[in-house]
DNA sequence: CGAACGACCTGCAGGC
DNA sequence: TGCCTGCAGGTCGTTC
């Protein structure tokens, strides 16, 4: 599910409902996540409210007196606002519930999603070795260039790397590449400058249009409120293998790159140098 | 060191 | 209808 429009349409559907909100008490109905969810939180949380709520990638950070709640939504990950006594689903796993009644609830059929606790969440692991934001200024061509001299791998796999860039999934990887005119499998090291600049911009554009349609739902996406995200409906070559592009009208193609499918216009995203 | 690949887990679509 | 296979928005850890 969740790229990085996903996460921010999250973001802004739940900062508003949990700011400033004392946590009464922390359910974990399936601790076994991707990692094991701390067994301390019901014990630990309870009391405390949410100080800041904000994202670092695809992480959502929820920040309390003594440390900051950290989330991720994995592949299928959700979360919901619900009211006082909603009754639990199958792949409900989590709940965080408020003083007022209102509970913040994790469901994630799959399980690839984690719920973390860290002190200095930004030394975490998980968190300290990540790339820069794609929508900051500190993401640009010149980053990006110089990152890149010497490697290898094709650029779509490249701007996938969360040490490179953090938030650009499969989604929005194939789209940036298509609005760029980039080839997903030149080589990143070869990729020139001018031609990172379109990328950057791209990118940078993309994920904007989509965080204003609410994200990308392709089956089970749904924000905060249950509602769906309109970006699928400008999606111009992810899931659109065999259909006409929308600039050539030759059909779109499809490779797998590193076990990913990835979909692009063969005419439009001719490469110079591929190997 | 970088690059390739398996692993985690469930649900669903499609083929037989 | 039902079983089997492959695929899905992520990304870490292992192996080469």
């Amino acid at each position: 599910m969740p790229e990085l429009p996903e996460v921010e349409t999250t973001l802004r559907g739940i900062a508003p409902h949990v700011l400033h909100q004392t946590i009464h008490s922390v359910i974990i109905r399936h601790p076994t996540l991707r990692w094991p969810i701390p067994n301390s939180l019901p014990v630990l949380l309870p009391g405390q409210h949410i100080q800041t709520a904000s994202r670092r990638g695809k992480y959502l950070l929820l920040a309390v007196q003594t440390g900051t709640i950290i989330i991720h939504l994995g592949m299928s990950g959700r979360l919901s606002l619900l009211k006082k006594n909603s009754s639990p689903k199958k792949h409900d796993h989590v709940d965080i519930v408020f003083e007022n009644g209102d509970i913040l609830r994790l469901t994630d059929p799959r399980r690839f999603g984690a719920v973390l606790f860290s002190s200095s969440p930004f030394a975490h692991p998980l968190l300290k070795n990540l790339g820069p934001e794609p929508l900051t200024a500190d993401f640009n061509a010149d980053y990006l260039f110089k990152k890149s001299r010497q490697k290898k791998v094709p650029v779509k796999t490249f701007i996938m790397n969360s040490q490179v860039v953090v938030g650009v999934g499969n989604i929005y990887a194939a789209e940036s590449l298509f609005s760029a005119k980039l080839h997903p499998l030149q080589a990143a090291g070869e990729v020139s400058l001018i031609q990172y600049q379109l990328l950057v911009k791209s990118i940078k554009k993309v994920l904007n249009a989509s965080i204003k349609q609410g994200g990308t739902t392709l089956k089970d996406f749904l924000d905060s409120e249950g509602n769906k995200g309109y970006f699928i409906l400008k999606l111009k070559v992810y899931g659109r293998e065999g259909e006409p592009c929308v600039t050539c009208f030759n059909p779109i193609a499809s490779l797998r790159i590193n076990n990913r499918a990835s979909a692009y216009c063969l005419h439009c995203q001719s490469a110079c140098s591929i190997k």
